[in-house]
DNA sequence: GAATTATATGAAGGATCATTCACGTTTTGG
DNA sequence: CCAAAACGTGAATGATCCTTCATATAATTC
């Protein structure tokens, strides 16, 4: 189920010993660290080697070009997304379809929450990555569960389930995203995740029925 | 009510002539071929001037740097946005708040749609700009008009306009983006404008009492 | 039509950075 | 304890590309 990157984006080797396993993370770690405080456009392969305290040289052992760590570091995230989604899709197979929904937005609300700054740079980063590949992988890997989430459920209106789930991820997703490039409050935030339900909530009342 | 752009990001001067005029523009839609195919990475001065059918120095005349030349092209585009918002809203005072909202989203994604690759490119070629007096200045501006329309409407519930200002747009814009950056087909598409609109005026109607 | 101002040119300068590689150091397996 | 493999180093290379400026041409003014 892992993507398979574009070859000049695949890692170069995997590390075997624990102390490369270190350096690893040391790596992800400095480019999160420069990427919030650089931004995309400040993210130099010396930049990050410094502040992970390794040299260039063992950086490129690992990854074979700059892009590849920032795409790497992305499907990281992905990756954890994508399992919190299935988990929570998992938990509430045969709910009432409202529920699902408010399930759906809570747990997508909340991975993008925890680190709302790395949130916000990574939105920005992978504009400027060769990221189709990704992003369909991972869209692909979570609509298949969220769609049957929907499907399964003990109320599921007489309704194309594809249908039903373009609309609700879209409109959270996009939603999602959109609360977090403004800058709000966190009073506006949360007013809107609870009228977000709301208004899926109705959409499913009216249109189930 | 155009915003101020950070210092660096000023244009340097202002055609005058009309020959200057003619440049200008030229190098505006240079920088959009280059975008388009080349992408954000591949946009390079020279490239662009190139493109223009200029040289770099002439483009220098007018821009300061490389960014500014983006910036001044997002600006742009925000602002038909903008005046197209205002007209939609100005001619939708006072009708019932669901036409509304269905007003919006159709300006909205109709602005959007004329250009898709353009919007796309755009998308992407913001997240690397110093842009966040840019996106506040036009939220700021589309805001008041579209609270304004959804106040004066003939049948506003007793809710605080601007929350739910705050809802419909962030859904709205942040669906639209989302279904841009998703690769639909076009039937997708039409049918997820559908629905996003079937599902503001349940909500309107569920919580409009 | 001369002086002034606006516009255009593009080679050269210079800074930044991604990437390599020849050479050290550490770990592992036998 | 030794050979092989894994890991780490960072100066040097080379390419890219932004930006400037001295100079040239065109438009405007008076």
């Amino acid at each position: 189920m892992p993507t398979q990157p574009p070859t000049v984006l695949k890692p170069r080797k995997t590390p075997s010993q624990s102390r490369s396993r270190v350096t690893v993370d040391a790596i992800f770690e400095a480019t999160i660290q420069v990427l919030l405080s650089q931004g995309m456009a400040g993210l130099t392969t010396t930049g990050v080697a410094e502040r992970a305290g390794v040299s260039v040289g063992t950086m490129y052992q690992y990854f074979p070009n700059k892009q590849a760590l920032v795409y790497a570091l992305n499907e990281r995230f992905l990756t954890t997304l994508a399992e919190r989604v299935e988990a929570t899709c998992d938990r509430t197979q045969g709910r009432p379809i409202a529920e699902a929904a408010e399930a759906l937005i809570d747990t997508y609300w909340a991975v993008k929450t925890e680190r709302v700054e790395l949130t916000q740079a990574l939105y920005r980063s992978v504009a400027e990555l060769e990221n189709d590949a990704l992003m369909h992988a991972f869209a692909a890997r979570v609509d298949k569960v969220t769609t049957s989430m929907f499907r399964q459920a003990s109320d599921f209106p007489s309704l194309n389930a594809a249908e039903v789930n373009l609309l609700l991820t879209t409109v959270i997703y996009g939603s999602v995203r959109n609360a977090f490039e403004r800058g709000l409050t966190s009073d506006d935030i949360s007013s809107l995740k609870f009228e977000l339900k709301a208004m899926c909530r109705a959409y499913l009342a009216t249109v189930g029925r």
